[in-house]
DNA sequence: GAAAAAAATTGAACACTGTTCATTTTTGTT
DNA sequence: AACAAAAATGAACAGTGTTCAATTTTTTTC
């Protein structure tokens, strides 16, 4: 293993570890033993653990725009909205470890402000989304349809949350994918209702 | 203090602390310090700190059961829902800490089945929010009309964990209220869409 | 009421966190 | 080769949850 990019390294065996193991399983001690750096070099690299998994999430955020981008030409603005749902699902459940830890740095990040790099990477997946929500509803003025928009992402994104545990089996026998795709299509109607009522 | 009701006066010191410096505060050593007791005894009484916590989870659920069910009986279907979400969006407000606790169960629960008392609380507050439900969507089967509920009920509820902190303030200058009414009533008319069409 | 038995309370100790920083090792320069 | 600068180290600190032998308190028995 070189020695001149420690950094590299230990991000990619840090993400084996959230990986295969969970991310309770990242520690200190334990990326410290399974990359063969000392504790030290680790705080050296990143200043404290926080900062370690603040940078697997723009990977894992980067990792999800990469996917969602790809399906920006496809169908109309209706069945891209349902892709890109189809696609979000689709990732959270294939990364779920990945994806626990980018909401658990939302919700115990409570009083420290979001930096500019993550912010960028959240609004670029926002505005993905945004082009096909425009041509879906071409007579909602702007700031309703941001307003509309920024309600359905941040529903899934929030509800995501429970794809990552199998909490909600307790609760419901309902399909993940279906829990998803309801929520979107039944609020598209409801919007398009809202929408013609405003004229 | 008397000694006869320790577990009460551990619940209710434990609660103080929970509301007053956060859910982080809460730890053996913290409560075993404001409580008079020895940390020993706090492990005799609830066996572990998860099932302390768990504790307080009923009584966060209950209390908002509470407050629920108090507006039963006002108004129409329709305006009952805006009154059921209105009061979820306030007491989850009053009650970050208490909330947030609560989410971070779900969350951090990950392989562990809730038990039965558990899920009492949350069928029993689906409930109430299923017969207004039931008064609103008459057209709706069964089957489809609870999914829909379910959907509904499990976004308001995820999307809530961001009222417990000041995440979104970083990403949008939406109100919370807004927010959450914004998804009920989009969603609301969504299913009324879908409703006529079935027919 | 005293003595014995049972039950409840205790807090030091264990294994684990994140984090620091004096010491050692490595690297680069003269 | 000798020195200086930089980088890597891991023992040590303060904090977790948790356990359990020892102590204290309560109850029972005589």
């Amino acid at each position: 293993m070189s020695k001149d990019n420690i950094q590299e390294n230990l991000v990619n065996k840090g993400r084996e570890l959230i990986k295969e193991k969970g991310a309770e399983y990242l520690t200190a001690r334990k990326l410290s033993e399974a990359s063969g750096y000392s504790v030290g070099t680790i705080y050296n690299q990143f200043g404290n653990m926080d900062n370690f998994i603040l940078i697997q999430n723009y990977l894992t955020l980067d990792s999800l725009y990469a996917r969602l981008s790809k399906l920006q030409a496809s169908g109309t603005a209706y069945q891209r909205l349902n892709l890109y749902t189809k696609e979000f699902i689709d990732f959270v459940l294939e990364n779920k470890n990945l994806w626990f830890l980018v909401h658990n740095f939302h919700l115990h990040n409570n009083n420290r402000r979001f930096s500019k790099v993550y912010l960028r990477r959240v609004v670029q997946i926002t505005q993905l989304v945004e082009s096909s929500f425009k041509a879906l509803f071409p007579n909602v003025p702007l700031p309703e349809r941001i307003l509309s928009l920024q309600v359905l992402w941040l529903s899934l994104f929030s509800l995501s949350s429970f794809l990552t545990t199998d909490a909600l089996d307790s609760f419901s026998k309902i399909n993940k994918n279906t829990l998803c795709e309801l929520l979107l299509n039944t609020y598209l109607a409801g919007i398009k209702v809202l929408e013609q009522v405003q004229e």
